[in-house]
RNA sequence: GGCGGGUUGGCGGAGAGGUUACGCACCGGAUUGCAAAUCCGUGAAGACCGGUUCGAUUCCGGUACCCGCCUCCA
């Protein structure tokens, strides 16, 4: 068996992937807050994440990988939308508002990656049904010296862990001397972090040790990862921004709570710009999902994203979204050209091509260099070779990619009617039999303003979207 | 201020110490009634300054510029 080399966060390294259990290889990715439409920044984890999955049980085995990706739906901004609704005149209970926001958001959130082609993950837990666990770990944090409770907190004793700042590179003093954040009074050193805190009159909250209150944000994915995971897992991903302090604080949490090793890999994507500068919330230039998809068909953004290795940062922009889609039509047209394709039982992976394209995916998987693999064999297959279509087909499955029909896929999205279009066809080529050029030209250009697109093939005249 | 990443052809974007990345676009040719698609072919790069080397875009050092994290954020 290949190995897989993946870059380790933790050690800045490229190293050789070795699973606790190759029978059971476990991941888990920080998922979204649900408090409102996914944007596109949100979509690079899910999608680079995905590939990583679709990697993994391509090497261990479909039934091998356990992936985990939670909702967190305990937040300030899910609170604030549920009462404003109520304010509003909306029914029910403040907690009524609460779910019904997370439910629909979580809706939007599967629909957006279905359309992206990513697979659900094995378990994806919501923060809220597993408070109880947050509620043990934190008390076993208590028992242990690693925190405190304080005024209804209970915060995170960071001098009682010594590599406290080793992930992300930097040591407490330091972060101390570079914090912007006003301390809290009660806190013994201003970088202890909150692990649960008191929740006032409207807010939702649970019952605990320590008063009426819910969970501090970084406790939510330890206890998750530990329960569906267990003490010690494979590899845990998440956007880059996330490495300090949610991903220093789960380390600091989860080995204070069980010892030994929290993760082995930490994996950390690169984010996605716009104009070179970060999309995020707080800057207000951002685009949701939804409306990227209004525009663009969800497997050319797949395309795009999978173009750029998965640590790069990356621009989005129409343009270069354009640019995928007409690479992603580069694919189709030539598996369309080849006729009805096979699906393979099995990729040989002895296969020249094959090999290429695995070594670029077990080499950190490098998606641009596996693309690469993908448009050779479409020369290839254009060229005649349309056995190979087979064989392009199945190593795009890998990817997530090109398991559309390629008509479905390159005819899709048009708003023109079929039969219209074949009426207009039929008529152009009565005119062309009749060397009406004149007229056969001003059909094609008809249907051109509508967006279609004539071949003429020795076959037959077929049509694509533009 | 501390820590980390980056600078590749017109644009996007990889790998590799010496041989075509790949995609988009452009140009020439084939094909076509003309196009489109496709094929063949051409052109085009490695921020700057040093060093190592027979040879560096690839390794090392420095300079410049850009970006990110240090604060909720994928």
């Amino acid at each position: 068996m290949v190995t897989i080399r993946l870059t380790n966060s933790k050690t800045r390294r490229k190293e050789d992937f070795r699973p606790i259990e190759p029978s059971n290889v476990r991941m888990y990715v920080c998922g979204p807050t649900v408090y409102d439409r996914a944007h596109l920044g949100n979509a690079r984890p899910v999608v680079v994440f995905d590939t990583l999955y679709r990697l993994l049980r391509h090497v261990y085995g479909q039934g091998h990988v356990t992936y985990v990706r939670n909702f967190t739906d305990v937040d300030d901004k899910i609170n604030a939308e549920a009462l404003r609704r109520q304010k509003a005149g909306s029914p029910g209970t403040l907690e009524d508002l609460i779910h019904q926001r997370t439910e629909e958001t979580i809706a939007w959130y599967h629909a957006d990656m279905d359309a992206l082609g990513a697979l659900r993950p094995s378990h994806e837990p919501r923060a809220t049904e597993y408070i109880g666990q947050m509620i043990a770990m934190t008390q076993g944090l208590i028992d242990t010296g690693h925190a405190y409770a304080v005024e209804g907190h209970v915060l995170f004793r960071v001098r009682s862990y010594s590599d406290y700042g080793k992930l992300s590179g930097r040591s407490v003093d330091d972060m101390i001397a570079g914090a912007r954040v006003e301390v809290a009074p009660f806190k013994e050193d201003p970088m202890d972090f909150v692990l649960w805190k008191p929740s006032s009159g409207e807010e939702p909250g649970w019952e605990s040790p320590w008063g009426k209150g819910r969970p501090g944000w970084h406790i939510e994915c330890s206890a998750m990862a530990h329960e569906l995971l267990g003490e010690s897992f494979d590899i845990h991903g998440g956007g880059l921004d996330l490495q300090f302090p949610h991903h220093e604080n789960e380390i600091a949490q989860s080995v204070g709570a069980c010892g030994g090793e929290f993760v082995r890999t930490w994996m950390h994507n690169g984010f996605l710009n716009i104009d070179d500068t970060k999309m995020s919330k707080s800057l207000g230039n951002f685009f949701t999902i939804a409306d990227v998809l209004k525009k663009f068909d969800g497997e050319s953004v797949r395309l795009f994203m999978l173009r750029t290795h998965y640590r790069s940062p990356f621009n989005f922009s129409d343009t270069l979204l354009e640019e995928a889609r007409s690479a992603l039509k580069r694919l189709y047209t030539a598996l369309d050209a080849a006729g009805p394709v096979p699906d393979l039982a099995a990729i040989d992976w002895a296969e020249p091509r094959a090999a290429a394209f695995k070594a670029a995916m077990d080499d950190d998987f490098n998606t641009p260099g596996a693309l690469a693999v993908l448009f050779d064999l479409v020369g290839d297959v254009n060229r005649g070779q349309t056995a190979d279509a087979a064989l392009l087909k199945a190593l795009a499955g890998t990817l997530g990619l090109l398991q559309a029909q390629p008509k479905a896929y390159l005819q899709g999205g048009s708003s023109v009617d079929e039969n219209f279009v074949q009426s207009r066809i039929d008529a152009r080529t009565a005119a062309k039999q009749a060397r009406n050029f004149a007229a056969a030209d001003g059909i094609r250009a008809e249907l051109a303003a509508l967006g279609i697109e004539l071949k003429d093939r020795p076959q037959g005249t077929t049509w694509v979207r533009a």
